[in-house]
RNA sequence: CGCGGGAUAGAGCAGUUGGCAGCUCGCCAGGCCCAUAACCUGGAGGUCGUCGGUUCGAAUCCGACUCCCGCAA
């Protein structure tokens, strides 16, 4: 390579911020534009607030593109003379038009092992089956949703305390780590990418906040999951009898068979237990509406009416 | 001005017809027991978020401010 490959980075949110970095690092991309959604209003005062892309673009002088609809960028683009565009949680699907403008294709880092967990809850799909490995795959987009051809991959193993923010995050690294090099090879013609394999295709849907719902008659193992691919968002909560709500932030489990109702909360050992549609979830640390997180050993301390409560 | 909750002992919480500041846990000292997340006795620890106002008197009523949080996005 003599010359530096000039690049379009698109992304939104934080997952794709160490992406952009590390292409801003390596001597050999030029980042000749920078696409991120449009500032949206966010936070308790609604307050209109910039991507996570933006605010790191901006710091270093890159022209920032915040169009509502990437449709109609296809002239711009062509304009800034692309090689090759990097595209990591846009948020938008790219039109095959602007696919075929730079030379090199559009490239794509995704949060799962492809072709396992195309879509949108790539982060939360490995932790809620119980998987033992994740990973990100890089690849060369076509016009499907996650099927384009595969640069490459790197995996990850998952801790038994794996929740989605960690997992994000350790993601979010790896892709960045591998990026650079990867995109050189891809270039150079080193690697040469491969189809993924239709066969072992699945999809994984948008999570609504609905599915942060505990269902007291699940298993506590699968419950456990869920409160660790919830966390942080949409958060895993507890639904009352009196209609409270309460965030279940870490819990453990408890293989055991026992003659309560299902749902009943008590207190086995000293520590806050919620009986199961199969055995004991105990619940570590949670969150009452209005109120900070907290151990349940210290929330049982103010909070002993919680006893005479039920999930539903 | 998107809606709403909160700030009281190390922790978690009570505490409005304004009148000496409480509970549970923890902590310290001692006791009991083969033993215990057990129990008993005693003790330390708070200018009740900040500033101002009303009052004989304010955690409590009024005003301003700071910080924290839930919803919603």
């Amino acid at each position: 390579m003599t010359a530096k490959i000039r690049t379009i980075f698109m992304g939104t949110p934080e997952f794709a911020v160490p992406g952009l970095q590390a292409l801003l690092k390596s001597p050999d991309f030029e980042i000749v534009g920078v696409y991120t959604q449009p500032d949206k209003p966010v936070g308790r005062k609604m307050i209109l607030t910039p991507p996570p892309i933006k605010t790191a673009a901006l710091t270093k002088g890159l022209p920032i593109f915040q169009p509502e609809k990437i449709n109609a960028e296809a002239d711009n683009i062509r304009s800034l003379k692309p090689d090759l565009i990097v595209v990591i949680a846009y948020g938008k699907i790219i039109p095959q038009t602007i696919l075929d403008i730079p030379q090199y294709g559009c490239v794509n880092v995704h949060a799962s092992l492809l072709p396992k967990y195309r879509g949108a809850s790539c982060l939360a799909a490995p932790i809620l089956n119980g998987d033992e490995e994740s990973g990100v795959t890089i690849m060369k987009m076509d016009a499907g949703m996650d099927t384009g051809d595969i640069i490459k991959q790197a995996g990850v193993k998952l801790s038994a305390k794996e929740t989605l923010s960690s997992l994000h995050d350790r993601l979010s690294a790896l892709g960045a780590e591998i990026l650079a090099d990867t995109l050189k090879e891809y270039i150079n013609g080193t690697i040469n990418p491969q189809k993924q394999d239709e066969s072992q295709a699945s999809y994984v849907p948008l999570i609504k906040k609905e599915d942060g719902r505990l269902q007291v008659n699940l298993s506590a193992a699968e419950l456990e999951r869920r409160i660790r691919a919830y966390n942080p968002w949409p958060g895993a909560f507890l639904l009352l009898n009196n209609g409270e709500k309460i965030k279940v932030l870490e819990a453990d489990t408890e293989i055991s068979a026992n003659t309560r109702k299902i749902g009943e909360i008590y207190t086995k050992n000293g520590q806050l237990a919620l009986n199961c549609g199969q055995d004991i979830l105990f619940i570590l640390k949670l969150q009452r509406e209005n109120r900070k997180a907290m151990n349940a050993s210290d929330f049982l301390k103010g909070n002993q009416d919680i006893l005479n409560l039920n999930a539903i």
